[in-house]
DNA sequence: AAAACACACTTGTGTAGACAAGTTCACCAA
DNA sequence: TTGGTGAACTTGTCTACACAAGTGTGTTTT
């Protein structure tokens, strides 16, 4: 640990403090069930008060990273971090911090009038122009999930000068100042379909692990109402919780 | 807003804030988009200091609920709170709070040796003693899950002094003092196979949503490993990601 | 009318201190 | 040897303060 060493960023010190403790975890400097040094020994080697410590360390602690109470340092809960928003939300990236190649095959992109349940998803009145997407995934040249995108009129347009076969349209819109501020996952089942089945390889009516999201910019409008159907043996989902740190997470009914 | 209404409880004063802002949120007194009081006012409202209004504010932020940056109040990002960790835990307290009767039905429930798959998956040497258990989840009386679990033999002897068909094996390892400290997760999809079928009442081959829990104790040790399968038309999952606050959720490749 | 400036107010960061609640270990008494 | 006690240390809660960074509004200048 070098004394000083969080100073040559802008960053906040807590933000430079808490990622330096995610790197400890994850590269297993702190192992699972240790005990951290204590915030006094952590303030000391960083040269900070003990409220920024406590601050970094509450990060960690609502991440489910660390636990522990009074009279004894924290240990730490698990080893793996969680994956940061950018990683999740982009197949791009994710398919890079994985070391896996992405690639990606356009089939269609239109710009459409919303039919109902378009409509109803996107927050739009029947009608209303949007940009809509079928596209192939891979990983490695193997195909891995079908998206089938719906995007907004305003920032959908600017698909229209995108290549969608080179790459990421998260990291397109963040290079073009579009905010992506907020995810929600909806996961479920369902079974191939004759599309899924041609596309991705396989049976009609075998499982596939879907996701349904709805992305969200920076004023909370909705950017764009997605369903993605992943190959459950290529891609899965990982969610932990605890007792200590709610997690942004519910099983909910379905009225069908 | 009753100011001081907050020190009835013995609970410290930032949790109490947090809870009663939680519920401002969720019965709309403050509505998705709108800005909260300022911290100022939040702190003269509850006779609390600026550092502790500030302390729960940031629960919220973490959780996803408020979203904003320097120089005017946050507003609200989503009006939905996430779901404490015991209802999404045990069915049947999630069953409870979604207003729906509870059921089950124990197919069996048996001491074995472990197989090299629960081995594995338990940290335990193949041939040690655990508690299996297959039973069907009802909900309003409709089948909704079949749970299959395996319990760590400690905790799993337990579960031949309770009922199974009566309820909730959450609930009661709780009562029996037995602490459940975090899950983890697996979601992925999985074709119906015969005893699916069977006791789910759909054709062999139709998509099940499998959720492959783990279940840790207050010492980190595993309690228990389960592989659950929901008809995808009963219940899903729902997770929500902001830039601002990392969820303990990541899409993870498979490797068959 | 539009742009620039000043000011009051807001949140975000960081420090410091006090005290309560909890843990651990050494020492002493039974 | 075992159990109890006290001290040192730990974390958790709360308050207070200072300053930086940002927002919104009103006033002045161009």
């Amino acid at each position: 640990m070098l004394k000083f060493v969080l100073q040559i960023s802008n960053e906040p010190m807590h933000h430079q403090l808490a990622e330096l403790f995610r790197q400890n975890i994850a590269s297993a400097t702190w192992s699972q069930g240790d005990c951290l040094p204590s915030e006094a020994e952590l303030g000391a080697a960083h040269g900070v008060s003990r409220g920024t410590v406590r601050h970094a360390l509450a990060s960690l602690r609502h991440e489910g990273l660390i636990v522990g109470g009074r009279g004894k340092p924290p240990t730490v809960a698990r080893s793996v971090p969680s994956q940061p928003f950018a990683t999740f939300m982009s197949f791009t990236e994710w398919a890079q911090s994985i070391g896996k190649a992405p690639g990606q095959q356009t089939y269609e992109i239109a710009r459409r009038r919303a039919k109902s349940e378009t409509a109803a998803c996107m927050g739009l009145a029947v009608g209303e122009p949007v940009v809509q997407l079928v596209r192939l995934r891979l990983l490695d040249e193997v195909p891995v999930m079908l998206e089938r995108g719906t995007f907004a009129f305003e920032v959908g347009q600017l698909l229209f000068e995108f290549d969608t076969d080179t790459g990421s349209i998260f990291g397109y819109f963040t290079a073009q100042g579009i905010e992506i501020s907020r995810g929600k996952h909806l996961i479920d089942a369902v079974s191939a379909d004759e599309i899924d089945a041609s596309l991705l390889g396989i049976e009609i009516g075998a499982p596939l692990l879907r996701e349904r999201r709805v992305t969200y910019g920076g004023e909370g409008q909705i950017l764009e109402c997605s369903d993605d159907r992943y190959l459950p043996q290529a891609a899965n989902f990982v969610i932990e919780n605890t007792r200590e740190a709610r997690a942004a997470l519910a099983r909910v009914p379905r009225n069908a």
